[in-house]
RNA sequence: CGGGGUGUAGCGCAGCCUGGUUAGCGCACCAGUUUUGGGAACUGGGGGUCGUUGGUUCAAAUCCAAUCACCCCGACCA
């Protein structure tokens, strides 16, 4: 290719609302242009930055013999209702209407439409194992797209789908998926984690899942890493404990204590004088179950915080969420005091943290304004409630154990899960096991948001001169740059050169433009191929060039005639 | 959805508060000359329904209202 019929452009400023390194690198250096919230176009060099990621991604899980295939972008509404998901992913999937009035939707994921696919042509155990992917365009309409292609809202994915008729079957397609995602983004160039992550939505809870992250400052996610026993998980489920809690011993009757307007737990622990850690925070949460709203009471120790994913865990409860006032108006519970204490609304289910010790004494909201109770335990003042992890993990925890952890944050680029038979279940999706008697086939999926990867690897390896690709994924290996393109001996000796690394099979551009060099080394460095070949004046004296690396810096001064030939066999 | 903010040339911004010539600046773009080892210099040039609609006014980028879009902070996920 030729730089100067590059349809390119870059920018020598940072778009204002890019937050994010890769974000802003991939627009400078003319990857990616906006076309909406959330919404990207590819450049010609982003279209080859993406067909490399997928080149591997299809060699790796063609090594362990899955089988690509293209879905539908829009599906049919009635295909989402048949496993409850059509109302379940609520605003998240996109949903319109066709010239017939018929409902569809663009695919967030594809479960639905691949078990459909699946039931069309399985109807029996000897067509099993399969493995479908396909890698393709998904639309998310999510709550708030950012930082580029990180959370777009139209994005690249690859989706994987197995079929099983048993756990162990099952078990070994996931570990054969596990090892080639790490393979994968291995070649990506990425340093990556696995993560002991939670199913939400997609599986059936306690199921086997994995998240892939890329351990970034920037990253989106929380993660609990206990070193000593070799564990990371995502902190919406990882269970850790306080090192030590004192608790209050039980002094007497519940007694009502007025509070005046101190409503949040630093302000009541201030005004009574009491750790924090004293109180109960009691959080009151809304969500559907079986198509009805639904609400809980989660409550836990007043320094701790409610994790809401373990919330709906625990309660079969989904799209839980803060209520809000008219919420609370409605159960005739009052902002500020709320608490578990004479709750005798059976619409309200209670969760207590099982850091809350059911002997000790607490202060809790007395649902009745200006007003708290002291002498609260749970044991003896509530009357029906669940006990069960639902706190987020936070800094100073320890493991289950007792072993130290650490906190950091990760970009999710994949992610693998054992769906169980829920959607082949849901769609009937069964075939004949070897006595003739129907079974719904366990199922795997597994995802890896590939524009996501492609951003994280900008994230892990740019420097400050600009993007830095590894050769799996450049767009071009090599940048062969004229310093002076109209002298005709260096214009000439760099065309000779780029048609002979052509020849040679190798992916090549040269700056064939008219400017300066400077402008040359920047759009090269911000473009990040992995080798520059720079042809200057001492071409002229010694038919020598320089070859330079663009992740170390690193440069040599070469012969014209074998340099393309060293970098072929890696000599360097 | 809730809270905050911004819409002026492809990108980054000034002008708005205090209404008044032809709406500016830097980068980018076009032509020419000189340059060429780290985003060159000079000269000349092109590009704007000032987000949209309505209102106030002799007069609106500027004041008012509505609306749309986008961004940031919180609950979702590859």
């Amino acid at each position: 290719m030729k730089y100067s019929q590059l349809f390119i452009q870059t920018f020598k400023e940072t778009p204002v609302d890019a937050q994010i390194i890769s974000h802003q690198l991939l627009h400078r250096a003319g990857f990616i242009q906006k076309s909406g919230a959330g919404l990207y176009n590819y450049s010609p060099l982003m279209v080859k930055v993406i067909q490399n990621a997928m080149t591997i991604i299809r060699e790796e899980l063609s090594k362990i013999n899955a089988l690509e295939v293209s879905l539908s972008l829009a599906t049919p509404a009635e295909l989402w209702k048949e496993s409850n998901r059509w109302e379940e992913l609520g605003d998240l999937m996109i949903q319109f209407k066709d010239r017939l009035d018929r409902d569809l939707c663009l695919s967030p994921t594809n479960e639905e439409a691949v078990v459909d696919y699946f039931r069309k042509v399985a109807k029996s155990y000897k067509q099993l194992p399969v493995n479908l992917f396909q890698i393709n365009t998904k639309f998310r309409d999510e709550i708030r797209p950012r930082f580029g292609l990180m959370r777009a809202r139209e994005f690249a994915m690859k989706d994987a789908y197995s079929f099983h008729v048993d756990k162990t079957c099952l078990d070994n397609t996931y570990t054969a998926m596990f090892d080639a995602y790490s393979r994968i983004f291995e070649r990506m160039g990425l340093n990556v984690m696995a993560v002991e992550a939670d199913g939400g939505a997609m599986a059936d809870s306690g199921a086997k899942t994995h998240e892939f992250h890329v351990l970034a400052d920037t990253g989106e996610d929380e993660l609990i890493v206990c070193k000593e026993e070799g564990w990371a998980a995502n902190s919406e489920m990882a269970q850790t404990k306080r090192p030590d809690i004192t608790y209050n011993d039980l002094q007497g009757p519940i007694e009502l204590v007025e509070t005046k307007n101190n409503h949040t737990i630093q302000e009541l622990s201030l005004f009574l004088n009491e750790k924090e850690s004293h109180c109960l925070k009691s959080v009151v949460l809304k969500g559907k179950k079986e198509h009805k709203q639904a609400y809980i009471m989660a409550c836990c120790l007043g320094d701790d915080e409610i994790n809401i994913s373990k919330c709906m865990k625990h309660s079969a409860i989904t799209q839980l969420e803060c209520a809000n006032e008219d919420d609370l108006d409605t159960l005739g519970l009052t902002k500020g005091v709320v608490g578990p204490v004479k709750l005798d609304h059976k619409e309200i289910h209670i969760i207590i943290d099982s850091h809350v010790k059911e002997e000790a004494s607490f202060i809790v909201g007395s649902n009745k304004k200006g007003f708290h109770i002291k002498n609260v335990t749970i044991k003896r003042d509530i009357a029906t409630y669940q006990q069960a992890d639902i706190r987020m993990a936070k800094a100073h925890d320890v493991s289950m154990n007792g072993n130290s952890i650490d906190l950091c944050r990760g970009i999710e680029v994949g992610h693998i899960f054992q769906l169980g038979d829920k959607y082949t279940k849901a769609l009937k999706a069964s075939v004949l096991d070897h006595h003739g008697k129907s079974l719904y086939p366990l199922m795997g999926c597994y995802g890896i948001g590939v524009g996501r990867a492609i951003a994280a690897v900008v994230e892990q390896l740019a420097d400050e001169n600009g993007i830095v690709w590894p050769k799996a994924l450049a767009p071009f290996y090599i940048a062969i740059i004229p310093l002076k393109s109209k002298d005709e001996i260096i214009a000439n000796a760099a065309q000779r050169l780029y048609e002979k690394a052509q020849g040679m099979g190798m992916n090549v551009i040269v700056d064939d433009r008219h400017v300066s060099p400077g402008f040359k080394f920047k759009d090269a460095d911000l473009m990040g191929f992995p080798i520059q070949i720079i042809i200057g004046e001492t071409f002229k004296e010694e038919e020598s060039v320089e070859v330079r690396w663009r992740q170390s810096g690193k440069k040599e001064k070469v012969n014209m005639h074998d340099c393309l030939k060293k970098l072929k066999e890696e000599r360097f």
